[in-house]
DNA sequence: CAAATACATATTGTATTCAAGATTAAAATT
DNA sequence: AATTTTAATCTTGAATACAATATGTATTTG
């Protein structure tokens, strides 16, 4: 059973479907310029509609458009990352508790789905499909939040939440297999507390959660010093 | 000395800054249809770059998209009301404090500029500006509080805010200019509170402010019962 | 040789034109 | 008479063509 009509998605769905996880996923680098004939005849499709997906994402937070200069993917700085740091623990909580207040059953259904997919992906999956389901089941939760006020933060906060994990889910750099299963589980915690309409633990879970992912960041940015003793030059 | 250099804005500037301004006084009802040809022709531009600029002010929250049906100015509902009680006091509470930390300083300046104007409107402007003015100011909040992950939620509660107000401020309506003095006065305070770094106070501020604004509206919306007895049908 | 200016090229912004979808009104059928 | 169907009109969506702005290069000048 499908929880999504698999419809024909139109060339401007697809585009947009592409570059958001192309710019979720890192391959497209904060910053990086896009060329409108380029992505234009890829997609076949003319200029004008493509810019109009690309003033569209502007407007998300996954693109900046400068005045006769194009479109390029949101940068990223320690500004942001600052900003970032004090932005996410109250919009995560907040909406997590409001997810309990009246949850909006199909999205439920769908969030339910997509954490299936997201602990399958833990095992077997490609680093990018675990950012890409995290970041659909977060957007999930903004959903049932249902609090038009509160989403286009959350979903700022997504884009650079996914794209600052990228970069440090890489396999090679402390993978930490257990701090995801921990994340998977707070996942269910999160549901169930949702199922019972528990706003407190949603809550609770939302700041466990955050602080979870925030020392798994700060680990990457300010890593252990290495204990080696210092040798020749050569 | 003027703040602004009065470039003389492009059609799409006028275009937006208009279109911003009549949705915000309620002069565009929420909810009504726009005719893109209407406003293509009356800006003297022709449908492309306006459709470029309904998408972007789609972004922002000013208006809904619907495909192959054209754009309508966002609409309100009691859903949306609730959503923006919960939503308001978190936003207001935050952007004012992060405000204090590190004040861009020519900011501030037409901050300050800005509650010049608005002290003026109180006494002898119209409402329309009052709200205008108000609205403005509280976007600078936003702006001095450099927060990219904020700024988009604060930006659609000042929308709404904006269109409240303009419901209640109504010359008639128990205007209540002693209410007003007081909101005029905690601008000041709010500035003052920026300019000393003090973000407690700032806090405090904010929530007194959303307490006297949410006091205005509940008022409004349900007003002291009539205290007059029933007489006959004729 | 360095810097500045002018020119050529490439890319973005806008207008016009054409196509597709939606809405309304009229006509026909039950 | 009411409802459904069909056609005509109007509005939105997309493509092409054209104009304006920015960028890179080459040439000229101090």
């Amino acid at each position: 059973m499908s929880l999504k009509i698999a419809a024909q998605r139109s060339p401007k769905e697809a585009l947009y479907q592409d570059l958001k996880r192309e710019i979720l996923t890192l391959r497209l680098a904060p910053g990086s310029d896009l060329d409108e004939a380029r992505l234009a005849e890829r997609y076949g499709l003319s200029r004008t509609p493509l810019r109009e997906v690309l003033r569209s994402m502007a407007g998300e937070g996954y693109l900046e458009l400068r005045e006769n200069r194009g479109a390029r993917v949101s940068a990223m700085s320690h500004q942001t990352l600052r900003a970032f740091f004090q932005a996410a623990p109250m919009i995560y909580g907040a909406t997590s508790r409001l997810a309990t207040e009246a949850p909006d059953i199909e999205t439920l259904a769908e969030l339910k789905h997509v954490q299936l997919e997201f602990r399958s992906a833990i095992d077997g999956g490609a680093t990018e499909d675990r950012v890409f389901l995290n970041n659909r089941f977060h957007e999930l939760i903004g959903e049932l939040a249902d609090n038009v006020y509160l989403t286009p933060s959350l979903r700022r906060l997504l884009i650079d939440h996914a794209r600052i994990s990228c970069t440090f889910y890489r396999p090679g750099i402390g993978e930490s297999r257990a701090e995801v299963a921990l994340a998977a589980d707070q996942h269910d915690q999160l549901i169930a507390a949702i199922e019972r309409g528990d706003g407190d633990a949603a809550a609770q879970v939302a700041r466990d959660h955050w602080a979870l992912s925030r020392g798994m960041i700060e680990m990457f940015v300010t890593p252990a010093g290495l204990d080696i003793p210092l040798g020749d030059a050569f």
